[in-house]
RNA sequence: GGAGGGGUUCCCGAGUGGCUAAAGGGAACAGACUGUAAAUCUGUCGGCAGCGCCUUCGGAGGUUCGAAUCCUCCCCCCUCCA
């Protein structure tokens, strides 16, 4: 067993906030005591069952929690889900139905255990205990919080301000997520530094209904594979846990060397001084940042797959880019074609393409390939027998085989 | 309830009767250069068997030889006052 210090040690790694450090301590000497493990909340969104890295920064601290051996509740926020949730962007979401939920929560429970031991960890939904608010408990629960608070939160602030509509139902949600603390007892909370706001929401009921507040700690934002935004499935800036190794491989390498960094700190698990001295070595010139840039796309591939399928995603990517090679996994198409197929018409088909159009633009600007051999000609047509491989760009290739 | 402002192509945003598939920026894609990095430069960026034709400027009608632009009705958003 380790010490309180080195308890706190562990879980506040990587931490940005802390809220607070005396309150955590206290929390993890009374369960060391007693012997009850601490109840560590997390919520989910449930309309995005495809985890990414991003989520991973999150899972990973509440692994740490599980090896110290508390206990993970990982919420579900299905409620909302049902209602459907317009924060953010401006499309509506589709409210989702029971059968959605229950088949995104499976599909949860298969990409979380990928880290998560699953015999700590307890699966909730909010629905649990949400649908039997009725209306009075629900204008009880809003009384306790003043809109001047909830302005208090940076987002709607600015939305305020610069007169972006702000639903009165989107002041529920931080109200509820903090209801699900009480609901739960919850003795922690984890959450992206985005959530600060909604965090604090818990400890404030909690300590309204005469329960000892939640220790709040949140954890930075991984960007995305933009640098700029956070990863997020919807901006199709991500890389996902369950996406194939050379996928995954491949999305690494191509990060800027600057924001390879930023992955490093959140995502490895080399220690501080360890990544401090990588730094040193490229800012030194006496390891390409490339070199660099590929162990932590093997550690990371490794990480949901296996050391073996990381070094093979190593080999493929070497074969493919760095010797200009083809891929193993190229996308095969069966098309029956009788006659010559315009090729701009051939690559719709192929699904490398999104038009005839833009079919043509891409053989315009050189970047079609069949058989290797560069095409320039839009009229170009296509024999139909035998198989063809065709190319658009650098990364798109489709194998069509006519029938 | 009253007064005012607004809805344009993926996003932001110009455009008040023809020269507008619609300025500019961003994103994205392609090419060059590379380390499938960044930066930079160049090009593309509604559709179509192909440059001419078709569809697009919140929606539906109307005026006109011609409408994103004018008129009518409707829908939606914002601000201020109550």
């Amino acid at each position: 067993m380790l010490s309180i210090d080195e308890q706190i040690k562990l879980i506040e790694r990587g931490i940005v906030d802390c809220i607070s450090h005396e309150e955590l301590v206290k929390k993890l000497e009374k369960s060391a005591a007693t012997g009850i493990p601490l109840r560590v909340k997390a919520g989910f969104d449930p309309t995005a069952p495809d985890l990414h890295l991003g989520h991973t920064v999150l899972l990973q601290k509440l692994k740490h929690f599980q090896d110290l051996g508390h206990e993970v509740y990982f919420l579900i926020g299905d409620f909302t889900g049902m209602i459907g949730d317009p924060t953010g962007k401006s499309e509506t979401r589709k409210a989702l139905t029971r059968e959605d939920v229950a088949r995104n929560a499976e599909s949860y429970k298969e990409q979380v255990f990928k880290i998560l031991d699953p015999e700590k960890t307890k699966v909730v939904f909010n629905s649990q205990w949400l649908a039997e608010l009725d209306s009075f408990a629900m204008i009880r629960l809003a009384s306790e919080l003043t809109v001047a608070r909830m302005l208090e939160r940076e987002d709607f602030k600015v939305r305020f301000r610069e007169g972006t509509p702000i639903s009165i139902h989107e002041f529920l949600y931080p109200l509820i997520q903090g209801y699900d603390s009480v609901a739960i007892e919850a003795d922690v909370e984890i959450g992206g530094t985005d959530q600060l706001f909604n965090l604090l929401m818990g400890r404030d009921l909690q300590r309204s209904r005469k329960q000892a507040p939640q220790v709040v700690l949140t954890l930075p934002l991984l960007e995305g594979l933009d640098g700029v935004q956070k990863m997020s499935k919807s901006l199709g800036n991500y890389i996902g846990i369950t996406e194939l190794p050379n996928d995954i491989y491949g999305k690494v390498l191509s990060l800027s060397d600057q924001l390879m960094f930023r992955y490093y700190e959140l995502l490895s698990d080399l220690g501080a001084e360890a990544i401090a001295e990588l730094k040193r070595e490229m800012e030194a010139g006496t390891r390409h940042p490339k070199e660099i840039k590929k162990q932590l796309a093997r550690e990371l591939t490794a990480r949901f797959y296996s050391e073996e399928a990381a070094l093979q995603a190593e080999q493929n990517f070497e074969k493919v880019f760095q010797k200009g090679g083809l891929p193993d996994d190229i996308l095969e198409k069966k098309i029956i074609a009788t006659e010559d197929l315009w090729l701009p018409q051939l690559l719709v088909d192929a699904g490398l393409v999104t038009s005839t159009s833009d079919g043509r633009r891409m053989i315009k600007q050189n970047a079609v390939s069949l058989d290797g051999e560069k095409v320039t000609d839009i009229n170009a047509v296509v024999k139909p027998h035998g198989e063809v491989l065709l190319k658009v760009g650098k990364l798109r290739y489709c194998k069509v085989c006519f029938q």
